[in-house]
DNA sequence: CTCATGTCGATACACTGTATTTCTGCGAGA
DNA sequence: TCTCGCAGAAATACAGTGTATCGACATGAG
Protein backbone atom coordinates (compact mmCIF):
# COMPACT_ATOMS: atom_id res chain seq x y z
CA UNK A 1 0.00 0.00 0.00
CA UNK A 2 1.85 3.33 -1.16
CA UNK A 3 0.56 6.83 -0.93
CA UNK A 4 -0.40 6.17 -4.79
CA UNK A 5 -2.80 3.72 -3.35
CA UNK A 6 -3.98 5.43 -0.86
CA UNK A 7 -6.72 8.27 -1.95
CA UNK A 8 -5.50 11.70 -1.29
CA UNK A 9 -7.76 13.69 1.56
CA UNK A 10 -10.86 14.86 -0.63
CA UNK A 11 -8.79 18.42 -0.50
CA UNK A 12 -11.37 20.09 0.88
CA UNK A 13 -11.16 22.99 -0.56
CA UNK A 14 -9.30 26.15 0.43
CA UNK A 15 -11.65 28.27 2.74
CA UNK A 16 -14.23 30.43 1.04
CA UNK A 17 -13.33 33.89 1.69
CA UNK A 18 -13.85 37.56 -0.30
CA UNK A 19 -10.36 37.30 -1.35
CA UNK A 20 -10.80 34.15 -3.41
CA UNK A 21 -14.19 34.71 -4.44
CA UNK A 22 -12.86 38.15 -5.96
CA UNK A 23 -9.95 36.24 -7.46
CA UNK A 24 -12.49 34.19 -9.50
CA UNK A 25 -14.60 36.91 -10.51
CA UNK A 26 -11.09 38.77 -11.84
CA UNK A 27 -10.08 35.55 -13.65
CA UNK A 28 -13.28 34.86 -15.23
CA UNK A 29 -13.40 38.43 -16.50
CA UNK A 30 -10.31 38.84 -17.79
CA UNK A 31 -10.71 35.66 -19.90
CA UNK A 32 -14.49 36.41 -21.25
CA UNK A 33 -15.09 40.17 -20.27
CA UNK A 34 -17.78 40.90 -17.67
CA UNK A 35 -20.29 39.14 -19.17
CA UNK A 36 -19.18 35.62 -18.45
CA UNK A 37 -18.64 36.74 -14.70
CA UNK A 38 -21.86 35.29 -13.66
CA UNK A 39 -22.56 34.32 -9.85
CA UNK A 40 -22.93 30.20 -10.86
CA UNK A 41 -19.54 30.30 -12.79
CA UNK A 42 -17.51 32.18 -9.79
CA UNK A 43 -19.39 29.63 -7.46
CA UNK A 44 -18.64 26.58 -10.01
CA UNK A 45 -14.61 27.87 -10.30
CA UNK A 46 -14.43 27.76 -6.31
CA UNK A 47 -16.53 24.30 -6.26
CA UNK A 48 -19.18 25.49 -4.55
CA UNK A 49 -22.95 25.89 -4.61
CA UNK A 50 -23.91 29.63 -6.14
CA UNK A 51 -25.76 30.46 -2.69
CA UNK A 52 -22.54 30.37 -1.01
CA UNK A 53 -21.75 33.51 -2.04
CA UNK A 54 -24.27 35.53 -0.45
CA UNK A 55 -22.53 34.69 2.51
CA UNK A 56 -19.82 36.91 1.43
CA UNK A 57 -21.21 38.88 -1.02
CA UNK A 58 -24.88 40.84 -0.67
CA UNK A 59 -25.51 41.36 -4.33
CA UNK A 60 -23.54 41.35 -7.61
CA UNK A 61 -22.85 44.51 -8.06
CA UNK A 62 -21.08 44.53 -4.80
CA UNK A 63 -19.12 42.12 -6.37
CA UNK A 64 -17.99 43.97 -8.98
CA UNK A 65 -17.23 46.87 -6.83
CA UNK A 66 -14.31 44.46 -5.30
CA UNK A 67 -13.35 43.74 -7.90
CA UNK A 68 -12.67 46.95 -9.02
CA UNK A 69 -10.87 47.48 -5.71
CA UNK A 70 -8.90 44.71 -6.55
CA UNK A 71 -7.34 45.82 -9.45
CA UNK A 72 -6.70 49.03 -7.66
CA UNK A 73 -4.06 47.42 -5.71
CA UNK A 74 -2.16 47.45 -9.09
CA UNK A 75 -3.07 50.70 -9.95
CA UNK A 76 -1.22 51.71 -6.50
CA UNK A 77 2.47 52.93 -7.61
CA UNK A 78 5.11 50.83 -5.79
CA UNK A 79 7.08 54.06 -5.11
CA UNK A 80 5.20 57.15 -3.85
CA UNK A 81 6.32 59.66 -6.31
CA UNK A 82 7.07 63.61 -4.75
CA UNK A 83 6.03 65.63 -7.37
CA UNK A 84 2.21 66.52 -7.73
CA UNK A 85 2.60 66.28 -11.76
CA UNK A 86 4.39 62.64 -11.87
CA UNK A 87 1.98 61.36 -8.70
CA UNK A 88 -0.78 62.41 -11.48
CA UNK A 89 0.89 61.30 -14.00
CA UNK A 90 1.34 57.95 -12.67
CA UNK A 91 -1.94 57.53 -11.87
CA UNK A 92 -3.41 58.12 -15.32
CA UNK A 93 -1.03 55.89 -16.79
CA UNK A 94 -0.76 52.98 -14.63
CA UNK A 95 -4.70 53.09 -14.41
CA UNK A 96 -4.43 52.75 -18.51
CA UNK A 97 -2.20 49.72 -17.74
CA UNK A 98 -4.65 47.85 -15.63
CA UNK A 99 -7.71 48.52 -17.92
CA UNK A 100 -5.63 47.06 -20.93
CA UNK A 101 -4.53 44.41 -18.70
CA UNK A 102 -8.25 43.87 -17.63
CA UNK A 103 -10.27 44.93 -20.30
CA UNK A 104 -13.44 44.74 -18.20
CA UNK A 105 -12.21 47.69 -16.46
CA UNK A 106 -13.40 49.99 -18.60
CA UNK A 107 -16.78 49.11 -18.37
CA UNK A 108 -16.75 49.91 -14.70
CA UNK A 109 -14.41 52.78 -14.41
CA UNK A 110 -16.21 56.00 -13.23
CA UNK A 111 -19.71 53.84 -12.97
CA UNK A 112 -19.73 53.88 -9.50
CA UNK A 113 -17.86 55.84 -6.71
CA UNK A 114 -14.81 53.99 -5.98
CA UNK A 115 -14.17 53.66 -2.16
CA UNK A 116 -12.27 50.46 -1.58
CA UNK A 117 -9.27 50.39 0.46
CA UNK A 118 -7.43 49.81 -2.60
CA UNK A 119 -8.80 52.85 -4.40
CA UNK A 120 -8.29 55.13 -1.51
CA UNK A 121 -4.62 54.85 -0.78
CA UNK A 122 -4.79 55.52 -4.61
CA UNK A 123 -6.54 58.51 -4.14
CA UNK A 124 -4.03 59.50 -1.18
CA UNK A 125 -0.62 58.87 -2.99
CA UNK A 126 -2.28 60.88 -5.92
CA UNK A 127 -3.36 63.75 -3.72
CA UNK A 128 -0.53 63.84 -0.85
CA UNK A 129 1.89 65.52 -3.18
CA UNK A 130 -0.37 67.93 -4.04
CA UNK A 131 -0.60 69.27 -0.39
CA UNK A 132 0.02 72.82 0.24
CA UNK A 133 0.42 73.40 -3.53
CA UNK A 134 -3.01 75.62 -3.32
CA UNK A 135 -6.59 75.62 -1.75
CA UNK A 136 -8.14 72.07 -0.87
CA UNK A 137 -10.40 73.11 -3.24
CA UNK A 138 -8.59 73.71 -6.28
CA UNK A 139 -6.25 70.98 -5.04
CA UNK A 140 -9.53 68.88 -5.60
CA UNK A 141 -10.59 70.21 -8.98
CA UNK A 142 -7.32 69.03 -10.11
CA UNK A 143 -7.45 65.36 -9.32
CA UNK A 144 -10.99 65.48 -10.43
CA UNK A 145 -10.01 67.08 -13.92
CA UNK A 146 -7.73 64.94 -14.56
CA UNK A 147 -9.31 61.79 -13.47
CA UNK A 148 -12.34 62.50 -15.35
CA UNK A 149 -9.93 62.81 -18.60
CA UNK A 150 -8.29 59.52 -18.33
CA UNK A 151 -11.33 57.60 -17.30
CA UNK A 152 -12.92 59.29 -20.45
CA UNK A 153 -9.58 58.60 -22.81
CA UNK A 154 -9.29 55.21 -21.29
CA UNK A 155 -12.94 54.29 -22.08
CA UNK A 156 -12.40 55.04 -25.93
CA UNK A 157 -9.86 53.42 -26.18
CA UNK A 158 -11.01 50.34 -24.94
CA UNK A 159 -13.89 51.02 -27.02
CA UNK A 160 -12.13 51.41 -30.38
CA UNK A 161 -9.93 48.57 -29.89
CA UNK A 162 -12.44 46.41 -29.01
CA UNK A 163 -14.26 47.81 -32.46
CA UNK A 164 -10.94 47.08 -34.15
CA UNK A 165 -10.74 43.89 -32.89
CA UNK A 166 -14.27 43.29 -34.04
CA UNK A 167 -14.17 44.37 -37.64
CA UNK A 168 -10.38 43.16 -38.20
CA UNK A 169 -9.60 47.16 -38.84
CA UNK A 170 -7.91 49.78 -37.72
CA UNK A 171 -10.38 52.59 -36.42
CA UNK A 172 -9.40 54.79 -39.36
CA UNK A 173 -9.09 52.55 -42.23
CA UNK A 174 -12.40 51.10 -41.38
CA UNK A 175 -14.01 54.85 -41.06
CA UNK A 176 -11.93 55.55 -44.44
CA UNK A 177 -12.51 52.50 -46.57
CA UNK A 178 -14.66 49.99 -44.98
CA UNK A 179 -17.10 51.07 -42.54
CA UNK A 180 -20.11 50.47 -45.07
CA UNK A 181 -22.30 53.01 -42.79
CA UNK A 182 -20.00 55.72 -41.67
CA UNK A 183 -18.59 55.96 -45.54
CA UNK A 184 -21.74 56.28 -47.28
CA UNK A 185 -22.14 58.59 -44.67
CA UNK A 186 -19.13 60.49 -45.53
CA UNK A 187 -19.73 60.64 -48.83
CA UNK A 188 -23.44 62.49 -48.70
CA UNK A 189 -21.30 65.43 -48.09
CA UNK A 190 -22.85 66.78 -44.70
CA UNK A 191 -19.97 66.39 -42.52
CA UNK A 192 -17.56 67.93 -44.98
CA UNK A 193 -15.29 68.86 -41.88
CA UNK A 194 -15.17 65.49 -40.33
CA UNK A 195 -14.50 63.72 -43.75
CA UNK A 196 -11.38 65.99 -44.26
CA UNK A 197 -10.05 64.80 -40.99
CA UNK A 198 -10.30 61.55 -41.43
CA UNK A 199 -9.04 61.65 -44.61
CA UNK A 200 -6.10 63.57 -43.54
CA UNK A 201 -5.27 62.66 -40.15
CA UNK A 202 -2.56 60.54 -39.69
CA UNK A 203 -2.75 57.49 -37.39
CA UNK A 204 -1.37 57.67 -34.34
CA UNK A 205 -1.24 55.08 -31.45
CA UNK A 206 -3.39 55.25 -28.51
CA UNK A 207 -0.33 55.50 -26.32
CA UNK A 208 0.55 58.58 -27.41
CA UNK A 209 -2.51 60.00 -27.86
CA UNK A 210 -3.48 59.28 -24.80
CA UNK A 211 -0.07 60.90 -23.07
CA UNK A 212 -0.48 64.06 -25.21
CA UNK A 213 -4.06 64.81 -23.92
CA UNK A 214 -2.72 64.10 -20.60
CA UNK A 215 0.46 66.35 -20.75
CA UNK A 216 -2.38 68.69 -21.84
CA UNK A 217 -4.82 68.78 -19.24
CA UNK A 218 -1.51 68.66 -16.80
CA UNK A 219 -0.01 71.80 -18.11
CA UNK A 220 -3.41 73.41 -17.61
CA UNK A 221 -3.48 72.12 -13.93
CA UNK A 222 -0.30 73.37 -13.69
CA UNK A 223 -1.21 76.91 -14.70
CA UNK A 224 -4.11 77.08 -11.80
CA UNK A 225 -1.53 75.42 -9.10
CA UNK A 226 1.38 78.19 -9.93
CA UNK A 227 -1.65 80.90 -9.63
CA UNK A 228 -2.81 82.12 -6.57
CA UNK A 229 -6.47 80.90 -6.17
CA UNK A 230 -8.64 84.11 -7.75
CA UNK B 1 -77.19 52.99 -32.48
CA UNK B 2 -75.18 55.91 -31.75
CA UNK B 3 -71.19 56.61 -32.21
CA UNK B 4 -70.72 55.04 -28.78
CA UNK B 5 -72.37 51.63 -29.43
CA UNK B 6 -70.07 50.95 -32.44
CA UNK B 7 -66.86 49.52 -31.34
CA UNK B 8 -63.89 51.50 -32.27
CA UNK B 9 -61.95 50.20 -35.38
CA UNK B 10 -59.33 48.23 -33.49
CA UNK B 11 -56.49 50.79 -33.55
CA UNK B 12 -54.36 48.72 -35.39
CA UNK B 13 -51.20 50.22 -33.92
CA UNK B 14 -49.18 52.67 -35.90
CA UNK B 15 -47.12 50.18 -38.56
CA UNK B 16 -44.04 49.65 -36.46
CA UNK B 17 -40.45 51.26 -37.45
CA UNK B 18 -37.05 52.37 -35.41
CA UNK B 19 -37.86 55.26 -34.78
CA UNK B 20 -40.94 53.62 -32.07
CA UNK B 21 -38.82 51.07 -30.72
CA UNK B 22 -36.15 53.28 -30.11
CA UNK B 23 -38.96 55.76 -28.60
CA UNK B 24 -40.20 53.12 -26.47
CA UNK B 25 -36.95 51.84 -25.23
CA UNK B 26 -35.89 55.76 -24.03
CA UNK B 27 -39.38 56.02 -22.38
CA UNK B 28 -38.52 53.02 -20.55
CA UNK B 29 -35.10 53.94 -19.83
CA UNK B 30 -35.96 57.28 -18.77
CA UNK B 31 -38.37 55.47 -16.16
CA UNK B 32 -36.23 52.69 -14.59
CA UNK B 33 -32.88 53.21 -15.78
CA UNK B 34 -30.88 50.90 -18.35
CA UNK B 35 -31.95 47.56 -16.75
CA UNK B 36 -35.27 48.50 -16.97
CA UNK B 37 -35.14 48.05 -20.69
CA UNK B 38 -35.76 44.71 -21.57
CA UNK B 39 -37.08 43.34 -25.34
CA UNK B 40 -40.18 41.96 -24.23
CA UNK B 41 -40.91 45.41 -22.23
CA UNK B 42 -40.04 47.07 -25.22
CA UNK B 43 -42.57 45.05 -27.49
CA UNK B 44 -45.14 45.25 -24.89
CA UNK B 45 -44.89 49.05 -24.92
CA UNK B 46 -45.85 48.56 -28.24
CA UNK B 47 -48.44 46.01 -28.52
CA UNK B 48 -46.22 43.60 -30.18
CA UNK B 49 -44.65 40.48 -29.46
CA UNK B 50 -40.88 40.38 -28.10
CA UNK B 51 -39.32 38.62 -31.62
CA UNK B 52 -41.22 41.22 -33.82
CA UNK B 53 -38.65 43.39 -32.90
CA UNK B 54 -35.82 41.31 -34.52
CA UNK B 55 -37.04 42.46 -37.84
CA UNK B 56 -35.72 45.63 -37.15
CA UNK B 57 -32.83 45.21 -35.00
CA UNK B 58 -30.57 42.63 -34.29
CA UNK B 59 -29.48 42.30 -30.94
CA UNK B 60 -30.07 44.63 -27.91
CA UNK B 61 -26.76 46.28 -28.22
CA UNK B 62 -27.45 47.79 -31.23
CA UNK B 63 -30.67 48.98 -29.92
CA UNK B 64 -28.55 50.99 -26.86
CA UNK B 65 -26.42 52.26 -29.67
CA UNK B 66 -29.43 53.90 -31.07
CA UNK B 67 -31.21 54.98 -27.91
CA UNK B 68 -27.57 56.80 -27.86
CA UNK B 69 -27.84 58.27 -31.11
CA UNK B 70 -31.55 59.16 -30.61
CA UNK B 71 -30.42 61.75 -28.04
CA UNK B 72 -27.34 62.76 -29.76
CA UNK B 73 -30.47 64.57 -31.62
CA UNK B 74 -30.65 66.27 -28.44
CA UNK B 75 -26.83 67.30 -27.97
CA UNK B 76 -26.85 68.77 -31.23
CA UNK B 77 -27.04 72.74 -30.96
CA UNK B 78 -29.59 74.25 -32.98
CA UNK B 79 -27.39 77.00 -33.77
CA UNK B 80 -23.59 76.37 -34.95
CA UNK B 81 -21.17 78.44 -33.07
CA UNK B 82 -18.79 79.91 -34.84
CA UNK B 83 -16.11 80.13 -32.12
CA UNK B 84 -13.96 77.00 -31.63
CA UNK B 85 -13.95 77.13 -28.04
CA UNK B 86 -17.77 77.95 -27.71
CA UNK B 87 -18.25 74.65 -29.89
CA UNK B 88 -16.40 72.55 -27.47
CA UNK B 89 -18.19 74.07 -24.66
CA UNK B 90 -21.52 73.69 -25.87
CA UNK B 91 -20.92 69.85 -26.60
CA UNK B 92 -19.91 69.59 -23.49
CA UNK B 93 -22.39 71.23 -21.44
CA UNK B 94 -25.43 70.08 -23.84
CA UNK B 95 -23.94 66.46 -23.18
CA UNK B 96 -24.27 67.00 -19.80
CA UNK B 97 -27.71 68.17 -19.64
CA UNK B 98 -28.79 65.25 -21.86
CA UNK B 99 -27.54 63.04 -19.26
CA UNK B 100 -29.13 64.86 -16.60
CA UNK B 101 -32.49 63.92 -18.33
CA UNK B 102 -31.67 60.77 -19.54
CA UNK B 103 -29.05 59.00 -16.89
CA UNK B 104 -29.06 55.96 -18.38
CA UNK B 105 -26.84 57.73 -21.24
CA UNK B 106 -23.87 58.24 -18.47
CA UNK B 107 -23.73 54.00 -18.41
CA UNK B 108 -23.37 53.78 -21.74
CA UNK B 109 -21.28 57.19 -22.74
CA UNK B 110 -17.78 55.81 -24.31
CA UNK B 111 -18.72 52.64 -23.72
CA UNK B 112 -18.75 52.37 -27.87
CA UNK B 113 -18.02 53.87 -31.07
CA UNK B 114 -20.47 56.71 -31.43
CA UNK B 115 -21.22 56.84 -35.25
CA UNK B 116 -24.74 57.43 -35.83
CA UNK B 117 -25.70 59.82 -37.86
CA UNK B 118 -26.93 62.22 -34.97
CA UNK B 119 -23.60 61.54 -33.80
CA UNK B 120 -21.67 62.08 -36.47
CA UNK B 121 -23.70 65.41 -36.90
CA UNK B 122 -22.62 66.60 -33.50
CA UNK B 123 -19.11 65.89 -34.49
CA UNK B 124 -19.39 67.81 -37.52
CA UNK B 125 -20.78 71.04 -35.50
CA UNK B 126 -18.05 70.45 -33.11
CA UNK B 127 -15.33 70.27 -35.26
CA UNK B 128 -16.19 72.67 -38.22
CA UNK B 129 -14.97 76.06 -36.41
CA UNK B 130 -11.65 74.36 -35.69
CA UNK B 131 -10.83 73.60 -39.30
CA UNK B 132 -7.51 75.31 -39.98
CA UNK B 133 -6.84 76.59 -36.71
CA UNK B 134 -3.96 73.95 -36.75
CA UNK B 135 -2.97 70.87 -38.49
CA UNK B 136 -6.07 67.82 -38.12
CA UNK B 137 -3.71 65.95 -35.76
CA UNK B 138 -3.78 68.15 -33.18
CA UNK B 139 -7.48 69.29 -34.02
CA UNK B 140 -8.35 65.84 -33.33
CA UNK B 141 -6.86 65.49 -30.02
CA UNK B 142 -8.36 69.09 -29.03
CA UNK B 143 -12.08 67.44 -29.50
CA UNK B 144 -10.51 63.96 -28.22
CA UNK B 145 -9.19 65.61 -25.01
CA UNK B 146 -12.14 67.79 -24.40
CA UNK B 147 -14.72 65.04 -25.13
CA UNK B 148 -12.67 62.60 -22.55
CA UNK B 149 -12.78 65.04 -20.18
CA UNK B 150 -16.66 65.37 -20.55
CA UNK B 151 -17.45 61.35 -20.88
CA UNK B 152 -15.31 60.98 -17.49
CA UNK B 153 -17.03 64.05 -15.67
CA UNK B 154 -20.58 62.97 -16.47
CA UNK B 155 -19.84 59.58 -15.53
CA UNK B 156 -18.78 60.30 -12.06
CA UNK B 157 -21.00 62.61 -11.71
CA UNK B 158 -24.40 60.84 -12.34
CA UNK B 159 -22.66 58.13 -10.21
CA UNK B 160 -22.27 60.29 -7.33
CA UNK B 161 -25.61 61.12 -8.05
CA UNK B 162 -27.04 57.69 -7.51
CA UNK B 163 -25.01 57.27 -4.51
CA UNK B 164 -26.55 60.26 -3.40
CA UNK B 165 -29.77 59.06 -4.01
CA UNK B 166 -29.61 55.94 -2.32
CA UNK B 167 -28.19 57.12 0.94
CA UNK B 168 -29.97 60.48 1.21
CA UNK B 169 -26.63 62.09 1.94
CA UNK B 170 -24.87 64.47 -0.03
CA UNK B 171 -21.57 63.01 -1.19
CA UNK B 172 -19.07 65.28 1.42
CA UNK B 173 -21.41 64.82 4.11
CA UNK B 174 -21.81 60.99 3.41
CA UNK B 175 -17.88 60.59 3.35
CA UNK B 176 -17.82 62.75 6.66
CA UNK B 177 -19.89 61.31 8.72
CA UNK B 178 -21.97 58.77 7.64
CA UNK B 179 -20.37 56.07 5.22
CA UNK B 180 -19.45 53.64 7.64
CA UNK B 181 -17.05 52.23 5.77
CA UNK B 182 -15.11 54.80 4.50
CA UNK B 183 -15.07 57.33 7.80
CA UNK B 184 -13.36 54.23 9.54
CA UNK B 185 -10.82 54.06 6.95
CA UNK B 186 -10.18 57.97 6.85
CA UNK B 187 -9.79 57.85 11.14
CA UNK B 188 -7.42 54.87 10.68
CA UNK B 189 -4.98 57.97 9.83
CA UNK B 190 -3.92 55.94 6.71
CA UNK B 191 -4.99 58.66 4.30
CA UNK B 192 -4.11 61.59 6.27
CA UNK B 193 -4.17 64.03 2.56
CA UNK B 194 -7.81 62.54 1.91
CA UNK B 195 -9.16 62.97 5.29
CA UNK B 196 -8.00 66.93 5.54
CA UNK B 197 -9.59 67.20 1.63
CA UNK B 198 -12.54 65.82 2.90
CA UNK B 199 -12.84 67.67 6.06
CA UNK B 200 -11.31 71.25 5.22
CA UNK B 201 -13.12 71.04 1.36
CA UNK B 202 -16.31 73.16 0.68
CA UNK B 203 -19.34 71.61 -1.68
CA UNK B 204 -19.59 72.69 -4.46
CA UNK B 205 -22.51 72.27 -7.14
CA UNK B 206 -21.84 69.85 -9.81
CA UNK B 207 -22.81 72.32 -12.65
CA UNK B 208 -19.86 74.68 -11.34
CA UNK B 209 -16.96 71.96 -10.99
CA UNK B 210 -18.16 70.74 -14.24
CA UNK B 211 -17.24 74.14 -15.95
CA UNK B 212 -14.62 74.79 -13.91
CA UNK B 213 -12.94 71.68 -14.83
CA UNK B 214 -14.05 72.30 -18.15
CA UNK B 215 -12.41 75.56 -18.57
CA UNK B 216 -8.75 74.42 -17.51
CA UNK B 217 -8.65 72.01 -20.02
CA UNK B 218 -10.07 74.32 -22.73
CA UNK B 219 -7.44 76.34 -21.93
CA UNK B 220 -5.06 73.97 -22.49
CA UNK B 221 -6.58 73.35 -26.03
CA UNK B 222 -6.27 77.14 -26.64
CA UNK B 223 -2.82 77.11 -25.60
CA UNK B 224 -2.06 74.36 -28.75
CA UNK B 225 -4.37 75.82 -30.51
CA UNK B 226 -2.59 79.16 -31.13
CA UNK B 227 1.30 78.07 -31.06
CA UNK B 228 2.09 76.35 -34.14
CA UNK B 229 2.82 72.77 -34.34
CA UNK B 230 5.89 71.33 -32.84
C1' DC C 1 -29.14 11.37 24.32
C1' DT C 2 -32.00 14.94 22.86
C1' DC C 3 -32.89 19.15 21.09
C1' DA C 4 -31.97 23.66 19.22
C1' DT C 5 -29.35 26.30 16.03
C1' DG C 6 -27.22 27.81 12.39
C1' DT C 7 -24.94 26.79 8.14
C1' DC C 8 -25.10 24.77 3.42
C1' DG C 9 -27.21 22.75 -0.61
C1' DA C 10 -30.93 22.06 -3.50
C1' DT C 11 -34.84 23.72 -5.31
C1' DA C 12 -37.78 27.35 -7.01
C1' DC C 13 -39.18 31.66 -9.28
C1' DA C 14 -39.44 35.21 -12.28
C1' DC C 15 -37.11 36.97 -15.90
C1' DT C 16 -33.64 37.54 -19.60
C1' DG C 17 -32.01 37.40 -24.92
C1' DT C 18 -32.73 34.85 -28.73
C1' DA C 19 -33.66 30.39 -31.97
C1' DT C 20 -37.06 27.63 -33.72
C1' DT C 21 -41.44 26.08 -34.72
C1' DT C 22 -46.24 26.77 -35.44
C1' DC C 23 -49.97 29.24 -37.08
C1' DT C 24 -52.58 32.42 -39.96
C1' DG C 25 -54.13 35.35 -43.40
C1' DC C 26 -53.64 36.63 -48.07
C1' DG C 27 -52.64 36.55 -53.03
C1' DA C 28 -52.09 33.62 -57.25
C1' DG C 29 -53.57 29.95 -60.06
C1' DA C 30 -57.15 26.60 -61.44
C1' DT D 1 -64.92 30.14 -55.85
C1' DC D 2 -61.85 27.11 -54.06
C1' DT D 3 -57.23 25.66 -53.02
C1' DC D 4 -52.55 25.94 -52.47
C1' DG D 5 -48.15 28.23 -51.33
C1' DC D 6 -45.91 31.38 -48.84
C1' DA D 7 -44.61 35.31 -46.08
C1' DG D 8 -44.83 37.37 -41.93
C1' DA D 9 -46.32 37.18 -37.20
C1' DA D 10 -47.05 34.69 -33.00
C1' DA D 11 -46.18 31.20 -29.78
C1' DT D 12 -43.26 28.21 -27.85
C1' DA D 13 -38.75 26.64 -26.46
C1' DC D 14 -34.14 26.90 -24.47
C1' DA D 15 -30.38 27.92 -21.84
C1' DG D 16 -29.13 30.91 -18.95
C1' DT D 17 -29.48 34.82 -15.12
C1' DG D 18 -29.82 36.85 -10.02
C1' DT D 19 -31.70 35.80 -5.91
C1' DA D 20 -35.50 33.94 -2.19
C1' DT D 21 -36.86 30.15 0.21
C1' DC D 22 -36.95 25.82 2.28
C1' DG D 23 -35.28 21.39 3.94
C1' DA D 24 -31.58 18.55 5.62
C1' DC D 25 -27.75 17.91 8.28
C1' DA D 26 -24.07 18.55 11.32
C1' DT D 27 -22.62 20.40 15.51
C1' DG D 28 -22.68 22.09 20.03
C1' DA D 29 -25.47 22.78 24.56
C1' DG D 30 -28.11 20.97 28.21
Amino acid sequence: MTVWDRPEPPTRPAPLDRARIVAAAVALADEGGLEAVSLRKVAARLDVGPMRLYGYISTKEELFDLMVDEVHAEILPERQPGHWREALRVHAHRTRQAALRHEWLADLLGGRPTLGPNALAVTEATLAPLDGLADVDTVMRAVETVSAYFTGAIRREIANLRAERATGLSERDWQRASGPHVSRMLATGRFPTLAKVVHDGTEVDAETSFATGLEWVLDAVAARLTRPPA
